[in-house]
Formats: structure tokens, C-alpha cells, sequence
DNA sequence: CTGAAAGCGCTTACAG
DNA sequence: CTGAAAGCGCTTACAG
């Protein structure tokens, strides 16, 4: 409540200060604070009006530490720039509420090495936080893995083969399948497939080996593009190939679709006359002006998946099995794509 | 290394079974660990190596706790699903990592009662943060200033009029002056304004009398809409004083943008045929193909500023002075409005 | 160059 | 119902 001389922090009140004005031990202010245990009404009453009235806040640190345990969940985030992962961090965090889970997030950007991310997931740990969730692919399952028998780590979005990581993620494949399958339908005999490389993007990987698949088993010619991570890269090359005839390009996330409209609105190719073209994601605001051909993810599915399964993680007594959860998402039919 | 059992949490390597391993006393082993103070080189070799072996994590509670201070900053944000917010948390946890701050994030619901805010802050001061930035407008001066003295606390994004709160803030105003001048260039003599009423969104409200003042000196004539916080709250307001001859609705968000322009689609009205739309915000991918007439908002001054300015205040010596920096953004035109 | 000791702020059995 | 004491894991002067 002073020390406000700037360099000179002002003095933190402790719970000793609380227990000396309340006229108390610092055990029993502990338990009335804390309303567990057992304490006079009127003693906790005091205790609790020090404590508001001396602007008292439990140092998190040190209550953690003497107790042994922590009420904390650690999420590791990518650069929530991208919507996609704005809107999963975004439902996390509703979701963690809501049930009363306390989240402590760090990011890490999507550029970084590995010695960063790493470093990030010690960040975490050193807070002894009592479960992880991972909500980005730059962290392997390797890195995680020797810490999955001090805390449950469950990988939130994305598929995950290790054999300590449960997951909460997006049916990847089946979103690539269900795309293609509608590429199919409207008739369409020669496509492009332009998606991140595996290193690039995995989850993109999966929705272009899956649409690759359909479509050849539909006898379709297809052209498969593994590109960089940015949406622009690749582009060119995808209209390269529809000059050459092709008729639609699948792209396995809507930036790169977004980056293909532009290039094609830019050659003068006309979609969908020209050209269809189709994405993945759904959740970019507006997408339905633009009359995105794409599929939405289920975020808010994964999201409370991801968080209700690290809360039975943690309150779990027997022997804990692996958890892994798929979600399919739908198709969102757009003007984009059209009949041949 | 061992428990593996579930349930049982494993035993977590602790300075001392460092130090054991490597035959040394528990100060020997900090300080080699840190690389600061003194110690022989092997010493400090035989340490590293025990505890790269043995798997240690130094525990952050214990060790800010023993130190007296925190090298975190936390920061509290508002649901990271609205790409503006999305994108101002990813630059400034970049532009954090870069300076070497660590960052520890709560978010709350944009949703959120005063209780549950002022619950956020406590876990972030309860972790004995270092410094505070707040990048969301729900918590207020009042809630936020009695923790000034103990800890330097910036907005991030909004204006701030309370004393003892930095900032590095949106030119809220000056957008609004911007996109106004514009339409006034543009020729329209009757407009709409349509934002969130102060208590829905303080940003928009600045920018929307803004824009007022502006075109009123211009003798246009403007209709004032006061909407809730849902983007389509007001528009089938603002498009009725359309068919009331009002040729520019001005939005003070770009979601409010894209909100207006499909119910103009959906009621038949062409844009900018029949009626100009502009926004503000300028960060929505694929913005560009929409055409949309926005301001992009400084979302990398700002971010860099916060966290500029909060690192120097962290380590300023001297008393504090007040900081506040305003940003200003640009217009971006584009084909939804026109001349009339 | 290294270690013994005290202490950070809090909690938890254990006695009363 | 309440308090004295020990201890959580680490760091920091202070002696050696």
C-alpha cells in the first residue's frame, strides 16, 4: 500500500501481514482464506476483511510449491495469426473456464528451431504446470515424450502416432476426402492438388495424400504440388498446370486458396469459369462473401474434446489408457467451384 | 526417471539430486547452472552434464520465489478469435521472444462480468508478474490502478486516461478523421454511421464520433447508429436509412463491413452501386479480393511499442515517467466505396 | 572456487 | 477451533 518511488517495488503483503492484523496465526489464515479446513465464522470474517481491506493477493508461486501441486494447465500455442489457430486458442480458453481449469499459454513462433520450442516447453514445465496441451506442430513427439510420465500431454488439432501423447484432432483425411469427393461429383477430370510440403505443413500433407487418392481412385488426373508454407508459394505453378487443362485446383487450407484467386484474378482467368478452386479451414470471416469452396473445421469439437479430456487426465485414478480423439468437419459447398 | 505408474506422479529431479550426482554442494550446482558467480570450469561441466542426464528442470516457483523477483510479464487478452486481437497477441509474443520477456497469458471472454476480469488479473499478480500488459478494453482503469504501485501496467491497443497506466495505443480518432475524409472526397452528402454504443466497443465509439465530427463539418448530413456488440446489431438500421436516401454506410469495424454487405446483397442493394460501405481494421485475410474500403490498424507499432516500452520501464532506474504513444494507421481504398 | 545457513511465502500434518 | 514447526525447491550473501 506504499513504496509507489518507482525503482523501489512496493512491498508485496504477505499472509503474514494478513494473519498479524487479523490477530491470527498464519495457519489459520491459510484455511479461512482458503475456506477449507476448520475455523471460527467470525474468525474467518476478520481474517478475510484484513485481507481485503490490506489489498492481500496469494502468492501463486509460493502456495504452489508448499503444496506440492498445481492447478495449472500448460498450453503450447503457434502464432495465433493464423485464424485457425486464433479460434482453437480462443476455444481453449472458454472451454478451460468453464470448467474451471486454469491455462497458462506460451506461443512459439512458427518459425522457429527447434532449440526454441524446446525451450518453450521447458518454460512450462519449470512452472510444474500439471498438464500440457499442444496446440501447435512445430514440437515433436519425441521432445514431448520423455515428459509424458511426469504430466499428461494430450496434442490438441493435430493426429499424433506416439505412444504417450493422447490427441484431440481434426480428421484430416477425411477432410481431403470429402473435398475430393466434391470435386468429383461436379464432374471435373483433371485437377491440381497444391498443398504444403510434410515438413511445410503435416495436416495439409494428409488432406492432399487423401484427395490424391479419391481422385485417382475416380480415375482423375491429378497434378500434386508440395509447396512451401507460405500460400503464395506453389501458386504459380498450379496455374501453370491449368493452362495445361487442368480444371480445378484443390488447396488443403483457404490462405492458399485466397493466394490462387488473386494469382488467377490477376491472369485474367475467371472462377469458376476457368477455373475451380476449393480451400480448407472455413473459419476466415467473410469467406461467405467470397463464396468459399472449403470445409470447416470442427474447432469448437476439438477445442472442448482437447480440454474435457486433459481435466479426466487429470482427476484419472486408475491407470490411464490413451485417448484419441478424431473430429470430421463439413463441407461448405461454395460458388468457387462449379460443373465442368 | 521412474514412476512411470499413472496416478503416481513421477519424481521430479530437484536441484539437490543434481548436485548429489555431481558431487557438489546445492550452491555449487545454481550458480554453474546459471553460469554466474563463481566456479571452476570441470565443476561446472560435471554439473551440466549430471543434470542434462538426470532430466532437470529447474523449478521456476522455487527459484523466483528464492530470488525475490520474476523475469515474466503478464498479459492479459481478450478472446484471440477476433483477428485484430489474434493478430496484436501474436506480434507482441514475437516481438516479447525477440527482447528476450517472457510472456505469460490469461484471456477472458469478451463475455466476461467484472468478477471474472478482476479474477484474471489476480492470477497474473498472484504469479508475481514483473510488469502487466492489458490488451483488452474489459477490465478498467479503476480495477487496474490500485496494482500500479506494485507493478507497471500498460494498455495495450486503447486509449487510457487514468494516471498511472501506460500506453501504446490505436490513433482511434484519427482512423475514424481518415475514413471520413475520404467519403466526405468521395462526395457523399448523406451517410450512416454505424458502431458499437460506447459500452459495446470504447475503440469504435471513439471512432465513429470521429468520423461524425468530420463529415458534419463537411455539412453532411449522418445518421448515428449506436449497435450492440454482435457485428449485425444495426444493420437493418443503417440499411433502411438507405432506402431513405443515405448513399455511405461508414462501419466502425470491418466485421460490421462484411456484416452490412451482405444484408445488402441479401435485400438486393448493390455496392457500391447503390450504396458505399467502408470499415476499419484492415486485417482480414483475404480483405483484398472483398474489395473492402478499411484502415489497416498499426498492429505491429503497436505491439512493438508495448513491449519497447515495457522493458524499459522494467529496468528504468530513474522515477517513472508516464508513457503514451498513439499509432496511426492507413487508409486502404477500395472498391466497395465510390463516388456517388 | 565452494559450502553451510538462512530465507523466499505459503501449506500441511500434528498437537493441543 | 487454533498454532508451532517443518518443509516445498531454490537462491543469496557470507564465510571459508
Amino acid at each position: 500500500m506504499s513504496g509507489a518511488d518507482a525503482g523501489t517495488p512496493a512491498l508485496r503483503v504477505t499472509i503474514s501481514d494478513v494473519a498479524a492484523a487479523a490477530g491470527v496465526s498464519r495457519a489459520t489464515a491459510t484455511r479461512a482464506l482458503k475456506g477449507e479446513g476448520r475455523f471460527a465464522p467470525e474468525t474467518q470474517e476478520r481474517i478475510l476483511e484484513a485481507a481485503e481491506r490490506l489489498g492481500y493477493v496469494r502468492n501463486t508461486m509460493a502456495a504452489e510449491l508448499a503444496a506440492g501441486r498445481t492447478g495449472t494447465v500448460g498450453l503450447m500455442l503457434r502464432d495465433a495469426s493464423n485464424p485457425a489457430y486464433g479460434l482453437l486458442f480462443s476455444r481453449l480458453q472458454e472451454e478451460a473456464h468453464q470448467r474451471g481449469l486454469d491455462l497458462v499459454t506460451v506461443t512459439i513462433g512458427a518459425d522457429e528451431q527447434g532449440a526454441k520450442q524446446v525451450n518453450a516447453l521447458h518454460r512450462l514445465l519449470g512452472m510444474r504446470v500439471a498438464g500440457l496441451i499442444v496446440a501447435t506442430g512445430g514440437i515433436s513427439a519425441a521432445q514431448l515424450e520423455p515428459f509424458a510420465d511426469q504430466v499428461p500431454i494430450l496434442r490438441a488439432g493435430r493426429v499424433e502416432s506416439a505412444g504417450r501423447i493422447h490427441t484431440a484432432h481434426y480428421d484430416d483425411e477425411g477432410h481431403g476426402r470429402l473435398l475430393a469427393e466434391h470435386i468429383v461429383a461436379l464432374g471435373h477430370r483433371t485437377v491440381v492438388v497444391l498443398a504444403g510440403s510434410p515438413e511445410a505443413s503435416y495436416p495439409e500433407h494428409l488432406r492432399a495424400l487423401a484427395m490424391q487418392e479419391v481422385l485417382t481412385a475416380a480415375g482423375v488426373a491429378v497434378t500434386m504440388i508440395s509447396a512451401g508454407a507460405r500460400p503464395e508459394d506453389g501458386v504459380d505453378e498450379a496455374l501453370a498446370a491449368v493452362r495445361a487443362g487442368a480444371t480445378a485446383v484443390m488447396c488443403a487450407s483457404d490462405y492458399r486458396q485466397l493466394a490462387v484467386m488473386r494469382a488467377a484474378r490477376a491472369a485474367g482467368l475467371r472462377v469458376p469459369g476457368d477455373v475451380s478452386v476449393t480451400g480448407c479451414d472455413g473459419i476466415l470471416p467473410g469467406a461467405d462473401l467470397l463464396g468459399l469452396t472449403t470445409l470447416r473445421i470442427p474447432v469448437e469439437a476439438v477445442a472442448a474434446a482437447a480440454v474435457e479430456t486433459m481435466q479426466q487426465l487429470l482427476t484419472a485414478d486408475g491407470p490411464e489408457t490413451l485417448v484419441r480423439r478424431s473430429f470430421t468437419g463439413t463441407l461448405v459447398p461454395g460458388s468457387t467451384a462449379a460443373a465442368v
